[in-house]
DNA sequence: AGGAAAACTTGATCGAGATCAATACAGGCA
DNA sequence: TGCCTGTATTGATCTCGATCAAGTTTTCCT
């Protein structure tokens, strides 16, 4: 029996609980001690009286908008069904480091409610590779090479997520045909999606970067000529490659160039100038493949 | 019948020859006239004679090395042959842009002899992504996406090129899961590899890029002490995100790291200090994953 | 072998973007 | 409501890497 005294709370949990097959492991700081978050330890209530593996159940509502997800709608409706069985729910405070990069990719993570950072970390620098927002999977890369995590993710906000294991997803693709073709797909428009953002970090400069997101942002909302940033500046900052402090004076900057900032609000004063400087590009700034989760993206505004 | 002047040759091509299906495409100026490539068009021999969609045969003990690749391997063998069956061989001139950016991606491309340069447009500038060679495949993410190519790609030297239809291989992993299995492993190893590059070229300035450069090819090569460039220094340059100016003076500046090199020759001469400065990270600098086409790497050294 | 073209190197200068520092502002919580 | 922490802004300064220019070496082609 292990025990967790948290001040106010005495949790007791299970000793054939698996910690290692369970996402608490991300604040699990020893085999013994939680990490603690503010003042409390963050338990989830489930914690307390599940079996290994199952965790949290994902509730009956909650498969359609998953089964909607590009990833799932073509599979066998058994066959989804079975992946769910094995699956379980998740609730996160805010600001939780819930993927370590380096730890083995034991689930794939589909956003349910909230918001998720993908950032990442080397020798003491980090930078924000993409957030995610509902409904997406992510880090799907990963799980399939049975492989570690090359990015760590945080929660923003408080944050639900479903966890499916590696294992059932793999066996699962060589089961379920059009599911395989659903993960090629996906796959296959992830990596575009990262090439494309490889390419405006060689090819572009940080102004021609800001402005080309900023007019991409506008399309993607339905060519609106004013819109509100989806993520803070200082993520965009980091997501484009510059500090937040040179965002900052370039956002400034731009108003001569057909933009106006105002705190979080974006409002395009002349497209035709903006597009000349961004020289917006289709295999670039897309339209983007259609997928789940690309992993290198930030969201769309509104 | 389609006529094409070069000076001292005069070629006629079948009015029924589709050129749209064909890789000549890419140096098919307008309707009815061809680059011209230094002095000569280049016009493979096997064009003045051939049905469309078939092109040079692939030869039989060429078949074995493609079977090797990763993606091929698992397949069962008839399939393979029906795959080979409808793909065609070509030979390409060095310095040749064989694919194009924002062409659609009619074909896998494999590269049997040669080597080829994957490289990236946008308002006049131009960034090297990677280099291909042989055996491997390249740009099988717009292939299975049926979209335009991220990319471009230009032979740096001689080299032998197996084309397979898009529509064929897309096919293909519907009928044969081996095959689907592989192409997910393939891609999923394609997005990482991207991933890592991406995160070099967000976290690491240029002197770190250089370092660590030098320090993985060292290991690639088996650990050895000394090594030549696989790649002219202007594409390694271009690749790590900088001019060539400053790859040369940034390896100059680098012998005191541990670090000589001559000309192409690299020796590593204090490999600890060169590591302390590289900070080499097994979530970035590899080792990676096996795939045949990762589409964001140069050639390992030897 | 000779000559042209391309690649590489080195130096001098410039500028984009980072860093440091200080202040203003907003959001969350008691 | 007011405090407090984290975010955003603005200015001053510095540095890394780009650019420009010139010279050297190598490669390739006739």
């Amino acid at each position: 029996m292990i025990e967790i005294n948290t001040g106010n709370n005495l949790c007791q949990i299970a000793p054939e609980l698996k910690f290692a097959n369970l996402c608490v492991l991300t604040f699990l700081l020893d085999e013994k001690t939680f990490a603690i978050l503010g003042l409390d330890v963050y338990v989830p209530q489930e914690l307390t009286n599940i079996s290994p593996n199952k965790g949290g159940q994902v509730r009956p509502e909650e498969l359609p908008e998953i089964r909607h997800l590009h990833l799932f709608r073509d599979m066998a409706h058994a066959n989804f069904e079975a992946l769910m069985a094995s699956s379980y729910a998740q609730n996160f405070p805010q600001g939780l480091e819930m993927i370590r990069q380096g730890d083995p990719a034991d689930f794939l993570h589909i956003v349910l409610e909230g918001s998720v950072e993908l950032f990442a970390r080397w020798s003491g620098r980090e930078c924000t590779m993409s957030v995610v927002r509902p409904v997406s999977t992510f880090i799907l890369a990963a799980c399939i090479r049975d492989a570690p995590y090359l990015m760590s993710a945080r929660t923003l906000e408080r944050t639900r997520i479903i966890l499916i294991p590696s294992s059932d997803l793999r066996a699962m693709f060589r089961r379920d045909t059009e599911f395989s073709v659903s993960v090629i797909n996906e796959l296959a428009a992830c990596y575009r999606a990262v090439v494309r953002n490889a390419k405006t970090l060689k090819l572009r400069n940080s102004r021609e970067r800001v402005a080309s997101y900023l007019l991409r942002q506008s399309l993607l909302a339905g060519g609106v000529v004013s819109y509100t940033l989806p993520v803070e500046k200082r993520l965009l900052a980091s997501y484009l490659g510059m500090t937040p402090e040179n965002l900052s004076r370039t956002l400034r900057m731009l108003e001569a160039d057909g933009v106006k900032i105002d705190g979080a609000r974006v409002i395009i004063t002349d497209r035709d100038k903006l597009a000349a400087l961004a020289h917006p590009d289709r295999l670039i700034d897309g339209p983007d493949e259609i997928a789940d989760g690309n992993g290198s993206a930030l969201p769309r505004a509104e």
